[in-house]
DNA sequence: CTAGGGTTAG
């Protein structure tokens, strides 16, 4: 007999019911796949006959169905409704339907399971439902069937109560059905109903099952409780590639990518063979710990698997390269892609994007930012469109870059591509406008999204205040919890930062110890850091908050034993303590810690060009025009009472007695100089600096607002500085310097 | 009938 066309068979072998040995209460329903039995033979001879081996394509296939008077075996439609779902057809698969159930097939449980099944992965769920409704005979894998389709249309609520429908009816789930609903519970966060789900499997003995330990260690992941996902993965019995994989980035999830590697070694050493999956969680892994060895052992064992031209293994290598710094293998990688996709480009831009965050000194900091928006360019002329990862990365970089103009161009893009709505993308244009220096353009952005996240309200309470705004900062703090959205370490970085700018010393307590005690929230440096703020702003007023800044500079040494501003900061505190003692304490350590000198560096973004500059710049030669306006500026700020005043420099003591005299042109001065002479008059100049300010400069850039009426923003590296006639958002305790 | 991954904001 000639083979029927490929077209209405495939080669679907359906397996029959899966490793579900264990005894769940009456599973014998399970027996229903009598009709779905290949070897019989089918009524589609004629079929045969008229087209021989030629393969039918999907629209011949389906005008050969709507002509049958008569029904086929669940055979014939099976490969056509898979087709339907290849294709999301709803209206084909709909006229399938229609034929099956004019033609008295309808009977078959088996197929009419199918067609529930392709309901729900064309996302037809009122489909679905009614046909459920409408069989005469229903059982465990029907009601499954429905609960997956209501989960992959992201209602998991209706999967759950799906199955509660299906157990009052009475009917008995199987390790897939728990799987399913435990993959509900995950979308939901519930650990609270997954918990009793749980309860059900050890009662029924089914723990070690690998749909199940596979589906609850995927929740317990998801919800950060990774010791309960390893416990759930430690207790399935056979673990295949999905159980390790998800083990695997749990622990990626979760903070502990070194166990996470050391799952990956024993998985190779149990002999299970890894997947693209797999390896792309190992390469995040890798990312996250830096571990470029690693990961290119990892490469050479994916080239070896089989992979080497694997989309999204190529994509998670080229990135770790990326992050890594290897910018150049990152390139080979790159232009010897045989396709490349939207991820990649992607990956590049962020891959970008990181390195500035990662580089070493300003300048290359700011060529990296400027290498992301040139791809950038290039995926916009290329045929692809940015989605919102895109934006979200782009976004990072003009905020990195102060570039304002890129930064609004990409607003009106989002607007254009509907990407705005992206609450992920709402706060990078949030964090945009506020590094750019505008808090209204930031707060008009943050009140226009439909959706916030907590890093939306972090996003947005740190703009306030970085701005200065104390007042809104920590009531839009408070609207945050009233809204129900639990705050992180960095919402209180910004809360304690408002409460140290606006001296209120009692209430940044109170928030220190909320963060601790409610919120169970360790300190790290930046908190140590506003104290230490607070400290000094209340001087030696009272003896305990004395002790409590001391107490803090500690704290932040031992958290920041490499950091040179750390240095400085403490040195100034005891200096002013007249503390000579620990002042001495402090040197000889840093020079233990071999703590190298600042960099400082300042660059200015005008039109699409950045300049930077350095002090006492080459660039700006004396009796150049830089030079000139600063010596004028300078003359006229003396005339109004402006006295330089020396300034603590780092790690050189032997220069130490000289700053007093000398007047330094740091680099944001130069930067501010530059921008005046070459930007229209009332543009404010936007200069980013790489170190923060010193007080000397932040007391003559003060002047220089008033003197030449223009906003000045710097941003430094420690915080947003927007000098408007003669005033300074950071209310002068942003330069401790 | 089920389960897994890469690119993301503070």
């Amino acid at each position: 007999m000639a083979s029927l066309p490929s077209v209405l068979v495939g080669n679907n072998t359906l397996k029959l019911q899966p490793d579900f040995k264990k005894h769940l209460p009456n599973t014998s329903n399970l027996s229903i796949h009598q009709k779905g039995n290949y070897n019989n033979k089918t009524s589609t001879t004629q079929l045969v006959e008229s087209h021989e081996s030629v393969s039918l394509d999907f629209r011949e296939a389906l005008s050969v169905i709507q002509d049958g008077t008569s029904g086929f075996e669940s055979n014939v439609y099976i490969p056509i409704l898979q087709e339907c779902v290849k294709n999301r057809s709803v209206s084909e698969t709909q006229m399938i339907h229609a034929h099956i159930i004019k033609t008295g097939t309808f009977e078959d449980l088996y197929l009419m399971t199918f067609v529930v099944n392709v309901y729900g992965k064309c996302g037809e769920m009122d489909f679905a439902r009614k046909l459920l409704d409408q069989l005469p005979k229903k059982n465990v894998v029907t009601w499954t069937s429905l609960m997956s389709g209501y989960i992959q249309s992201l209602e998991p609520i209706v999967a759950v109560r799906v199955f509660s429908e299906m157990l009052e009816d009475g009917t008995y789930p199987t390790n897939f059905t728990l799987g399913v609903v435990l993959h509900a519970c995950t979308l939901l966060y519930s650990v609270k109903l997954g918990e009793q789900i749980h309860g059900f499997i050890v009662k029924y003995q089914v723990e070690d099952d690998t749909s199940i330990g596979n589906a609850l260690s995927c929740l317990y992941s998801k919800c950060g409780s990774l010791d309960s996902a390893v416990k759930a993965f430690s207790r399935t019995g056979d673990k295949n590639v999905i159980s390790w994989t998800t083990a695997i980035s749990a622990c990626g999830d979760n903070g502990d990518s070194v166990k996470g590697l050391s799952l990956f070694t024993e998985m190779l050493y149990d002999g299970v063979e890894p997947n693209e999956y797999t390896f792309t969680s190992v390469m995040s892994l890798c990312c996250v710990m830096q571990a470029l060895g690693v990961g290119s052992q990892v490469h050479s064992l994916s080239i070896k698997l089989g992979y080497q031209y694997n989309l999204p293994v190529t994509n998670s290598i080229m990135y770790l390269y990326l992050k890594c710094g290897h910018i150049d293998e990152a390139k080979k990688l790159f232009e010897g892609m045989e396709t490349i996709s939207l991820v990649t480009w992607n990956a590049m831009i962020a891959g970008h994007a990181q390195m500035m965050e990662q580089a070493e000194d300003s300048l290359s900091a700011h060529s990296s930012g400027m290498e992301a928006l040139n791809i950038f360019k290039r995926l916009n002329r290329s045929n692809m469109k940015p989605d919102l990862f895109t934006f979200s990365s782009v976004l990072t970089v003009c905020s990195a870059l102060v570039a304002l103009e890129q930064g609004e161009q990409l607003h009106a893009q989002t607007i254009k591509t509907g990407y705005l709505s992206d609450v992920v993308v709402g706060t990078a244009l949030v964090n945009m406008y506020n590094k750019c220096g505008s808090i209204e353009k930031a707060c008009k952005a943050f009140i226009e999204m439909s959706i916030r996240t907590m890093i939306s309200w972090t996003s947005m309470i740190t703009a306030f205040s970085q701005h200065g705004h104390s007042q809104q900062a920590l009531q839009l703090f408070e609207d945050m919890r009233l809204a129900g959205v639990r705050p992180n370490k960095i919402t209180f970085v910004a809360v304690l930062s408002a409460c140290s700018h606006a001296g209120m010393v009692d209430e940044g307590l109170a928030y220190f110890k909320m963060m601790k005690h409610e919120y169970k929230i360790k300190p790290v440096t930046d908190h140590y850091a506003c104290l230490i703020d607070m400290y000094v702003r209340l001087g030696c007023r009272s003896h305990g908050k004395l002790e409590l800044g001391f107490y803090a500079a500690e704290q932040l040494l031992n958290l920041n034993p490499k950091d040179c501003e750390t240095y400085v900061l403490l040195l100034n505190m005891y200096l002013n303590a007249g503390r000579y003692q620990d002042v001495s304490r402090v040197r000889k350590r840093m020079k233990e810690e071999k703590v190298g000198k600042l960099k400082d560096w300042s660059w200015i973004s005008i039109r699409d060009k950045v300049h930077s500059f350095k002090p006492d710049d080459r660039l700006c030669p004396p009796g150049g025009e830089v030079d000139l306006l600063l010596g004028d500026l300078l003359e006229k700020a003396r005339n109004i009472g402006y006295e330089p005043h020396g300034s603590l420099e780092v790690t050189d003591e032997e220069e130490e007695d000289k700053t007093t005299s000398k007047i330094i042109h740091h680099s944001e001065k130069l930067a501010v100089a530059y921008g005046l002479l070459n930007s229209p008059n009332a543009v404010p100049i936007r200069v980013i600096k790489s170190i923060s300010m010193c007080r000397d400069c932040h007391s003559f850039i003060k002047l220089i607002s008033v003197l030449t009426e223009r906003d000045i923003i710097i941003r430094d590296s420690k915080r947003l500085h927007k000098f408007v006639n003669g005033q300074c958002s950071c209310g002068d305790f942003g330069s401790l310097m």
